[in-house]
DNA sequence: ATAAAAATTGAATGATTATTCAATACAAAA
DNA sequence: TTTTGTATTGAATAATCATTCAATTTTTAT
């Protein structure tokens, strides 16, 4: 009635950028319900409701509800990407510090809160039944777990560490994230962002033994 | 029609027997469906038809869907419990055996196959929302890291290892196995239960050094 | 300012599903 | 066998929800 006035623009680069925005609303909105209801109980209607537009309007911009649940999974593994992707990349940064930077935005609270872990949880559950989930975690996985070992076997070579793998520490290092954020979940108040941060630097430290930075 | 027939016992205990058939033919099928449908997916139509008893009568028996999961739920928890308490109590058995008899346990095809790992990742899914699956949940964990800390205490002391608490190694033990039953969903072609287990006995070799049965 | 096009609404539709319950089948007691 | 109580059925109910679409509002072009 009114509403659409706010946000409008009047040229038409603008209008296509207001598309965008009730995209990213919906998808923001997305996010928001299945954190605080579940995803069993995210319906159109409250996805609409929290994004302020109407439900018909809801379907129709992403065509079904399956479309806006994959492609607010994708959004969250880009975002979750984003930020470790740039740490990778820092070569100018020592490997062990970029290490820590990693286990550091692992365990922020930017990307290791419990909505953000309630929603990846929320999908996960799902990725037996529905191939497209499945495809979007892995395709994320597998390049974490190679720039991973990248930069383990360079910590390993400064080091002079020979008895693990790059492959083995790269998993380990991969699954205690996932068990940890789960279980962040489950008890926030014993497993603190610090305490699942020692923890990993802790099992770093049981191979790096003679590297302080882990202790 | 004639259906009861085939169970059916004529003495009254028998008939209270039975009662508890019908109750385990519900779970079990409740538990094969979500592992064949997915949580979301499971609807009492579905499991009364495994289970081959009326979709009235599957409600009637559990007085509601919620109820029917949580009993299936809290089966699945005694379940595995049984299967890790027989090991932790075997206190004539060397305590590195029988730490990599836990490992053996939760990596066993009984224990970490791809069905009851999604049903587990199902209600883990939806602990925030429910506070009957935390519960569950919770307290199996409680008690297996209590165990699992006094055996590692054990060890500590066998070995004169004092550089990683009990807690330390009993958490990013269990952080461990909950990643990689995760990471069994994704990929049950690269974590196989060999690849599992062979690199949580590398994680106890990192922190048992001069122990050769974790190589 | 007006017309045409695009965006957005909200009410209707049809499908799905948990739950209820009267009717039936069965078992136990007499 | 007959009666009584219990177990089980299956069809009806009511609620919920994704999806559709004709109508309305808003934007753009003339």
């Amino acid at each position: 009635m009114m509403k659409a006035l706010v946000n409008k623009k009047t040229t038409k680069q603008a209008s296509e950028t207001e598309i965008s925005v009730n995209h990213q609303k919906l998808i923001d909105a997305t996010i928001e319900t299945i954190a605080k209801r579940g995803l069993a109980d995210t319906t159109i209607a409250h996805v609409a409701k929290r994004a302020k537009v109407s439900q018909g309007y809801a379907n129709f911009r992403f065509k079904s509800k399956d479309n806006l649940l994959i492609s607010s999974l994708q959004y969250l593994s880009d975002e979750y990407k984003k930020s470790w992707q740039k740490i990778f990349e820092e070569n100018n940064i020592d490997p062990i510090d970029r290490i820590i930077r990693i286990v550091q935005n692992d365990f922020s609270s930017k990307i290791a809160n419990r909505n953000k872990i309630s929603v990846w949880i929320a999908f996960y559950s799902e990725v037996k039944f529905r191939p497209s989930y499945l495809t979007i975690c892995q395709r994320q996985d597998e390049i974490y777990s190679q720039q991973m070992e990248k930069l383990v076997n360079e910590i390993n070579n400064i080091t002079n560490q020979k008895e693990f793998t790059p492959k083995e520490v790269s998993e380990t290092y991969h699954s205690m994230v996932d068990g940890l954020w789960q279980r962040i979940l489950f008890d926030p108040k014993i497993y603190t962002h610090e305490f699942c941060k020692n923890l990993v630097l802790k099992y770093f430290k049981s191979i790096y033994v003679n590297e302080d930075r882990f202790a």
